[in-house]
RNA sequence: GUCCCCAUCGUCUAGUGGCCUAGGACUCCGCCCUUUCAAGGCGGCAACACGGGUUCGAGUCCCGUUGGGGACGCCA
């Protein structure tokens, strides 16, 4: 058996959709796994719809996840003489033939085909015409056999396959010269030597053609699989209303691309009951017998769930380079990476399930003022309360050495001298006042990674807008 | 409308005729832990779309119905 070769052909028309990025996955993870071969082609032949931009960002999105491919990129627009060259060959030998239809002609014969109650293919007309190149404005149509099935084994699907007559002659030229995309991807996966085409199951109706085109050319065609859609909730289709469609902004969210990464290659397959693949183990146990064939919904509750174990699973430096620039985000100043930010971090790490929410529960160390909470503020800075906290900031004030264990210390003995004063009744008051909120770390480590001065400040801020008993 | 495809908890799925009283994961709910929030531990709710066959036996095979998706371009 050749060495496996895939390909992931991408048309640079915008951002790196998800769907695109999982076909992008399933073509990685196959080849990987059978030691073969990825070949990234930009299908960049909608000119007026391609950008380089696009191509950058669809480069950068499958980098980040970590998608690697063998070879240079190859871009479809500069295999036009190539795809040419077929064309003038299929004309030659007659498997293909110039027609001179109008776009308006075609349709209105389709029209009454339909209204008759008939199914509409190319009629034929000028199928046996022997039109030469200079039959004026003209394009070029595949002949197609007269009967017989148009047939594959679909690696996915199984057996699969049309009647040639159910699909007629399709042009594969356009008048302006242009080949069309039919015969272009299957001019490029053949030169190539692409060995199994690996895509959505939107172009599972498009394969007899291109079977047709195959044996029209004399080759043998690769192996099909076609992995089955996402969807959105409801089975809808995939939009930017149900959430982020593009791989960028994903990571913008603040998702990490391990997650992201897992998730994917969970929509549509799996192994057994485990939830949990590593990149290495994805390359490992992927193969496409194991892909389902029904559509699948996303789930943005599992990813978050993946996001979480994953940003777990970051070392100290990993977590802190990840979540600077969101951090950033959060505040007017610049963030520091001092010991106290790694302290932060692990006591974070648990406690937001993408950079973005975690970043946001960390405002009250980055943000230079805080803002307070009127209502946790008028709930929990009462004047019952002052008293203690006024002598918990003295305690506090008199500590030489900042620790976790020095500031226990210090409630402890302000909890001591208060008959009857739980510490859950001191800590909330504290952490309105140092944070603004009712959420964030155990007490104690939020005090130190705050740091004595801080601390202070805003206790004695917080003291002020306790109302007189 | 025509052609093609699909169908197990709300979602992702395991399941390849007896191992299924249908398993796992996410979500949700309860309890434990607890200075808040998380994390963690324990437990719970929840599915074979429907109708016919085939078979000693069907979630698993066949047919139909219903529901959903895709394709029907001188786009890719």
């Amino acid at each position: 058996m050749p060495r496996v070769r895939t390909r992931f052909a991408p048309s640079p028309t915008g951002f790196l959709h998800v769907g695109s990025a999982r076909t992008a996955l399933f073509n990685w993870a196959f080849a990987r796994h059978h030691d073969g071969e990825l070949i990234l082609r930009i299908e960049d032949t909608d000119r007026e719809r391609s950008t380089s931009e696009f191509e950058r960002a669809v480069v950068e999105g499958l980098d980040w996840l970590g998608i690697d491919w063998d070879l240079a990129p190859q871009r479809q627009s500069e295999r036009r003489d190539r795809h040419a060259q077929v064309v003038d060959e299929l004309l030659a030998n007659g498997r293909a033939y110039r027609c001179r239809c109008t776009a308006e002609d075609i349709e209105e014969r389709r029209q009454k085909t339909i209204a008759a109650g008939g199914k509409w293919t190319y009629d034929g007309r000028c199928r046996d015409l022997d039109l030469g190149p200079d039959c004026g404005p003209h394009v070029v149509r595949l002949r197609l056999p007269e009967g017989g099935r148009l047939d594959w084994d679909d690696l996915v699907f199984g057996e699969s396959g049309q009647d040639a007559s159910e699909i007629g002659d399709r042009i594969i030229r356009r008048s302006d010269g242009q080949p069309l995309y039919h015969l272009a991807v299957v001019v490029d996966d053949l030169d190539m030597e692409i060995t199994h085409v690996i895509r959505g199951a939107d172009h599972h109706p498009n394969t007899p053609l291109q079977i047709a085109l195959y044996r029209a050319l004399d080759a043998t065609p690769p192996h099909f699989a076609h992995v089955p859609l996402i969807v959105g909730p409801g089975g809808k289709k995939l939009s930017k209303r149900h959430g982020p469609v593009s791989v960028q902004s994903y990571r913008d969210e603040g998702y990490l691309a391990a997650a992201l990464r897992n998730w994917l290659i969970r929509i549509g397959w799996s192994h057994g009951d485990q939830e949990i693949f590593s990149a290495a183990q994805i390359c490992e146990l992927f193969d496409l017998n194991a892909v389902n064939r029904s559509a699948a919904q996303a789930d943005g509750d599992k990813l978050l769930w993946l996001n979480q174990h994953y940003i777990k699973g970051l070392t100290t430096t990993e977590l802190i380079t990840a979540l600077l620039p969101f951090l950033t985000e959060e505040t007017t100043g610049s963030v520091k990476d001092e010991p106290a930010l790694e302290k932060l971090v692990e006591l974070q790490r648990e406690r937001g399930k993408t950079l973005v929410e975690m970043a946001r529960l960390s405002r009250w160390f980055v943000a230079e003022a805080i803002e307070r909470d009127p209502k946790a503020t008028s709930k929990h800075l009462s004047p019952a309360i002052a008293p203690a906290l006024t002598e918990l900031r003295d305690r506090l004030a008199a500590i030489d050495g900042w620790s976790g264990a020095s500031i226990e210390a210090a409630f402890q003995t302000v909890l001591d001298q208060h008959e009857g004063l739980k510490i859950g009744k001191l800590a909330q008051p504290v952490r309105v006042a140092v944070t603004g909120g009712t959420v964030s770390p155990g007490i104690f480590d939020t005090l130190e990674v705050l740091g004595q001065k801080r601390t202070l400040e805003r206790i004695g801020e917080a003291l002020l807008l306790v109302p007189p008993a």
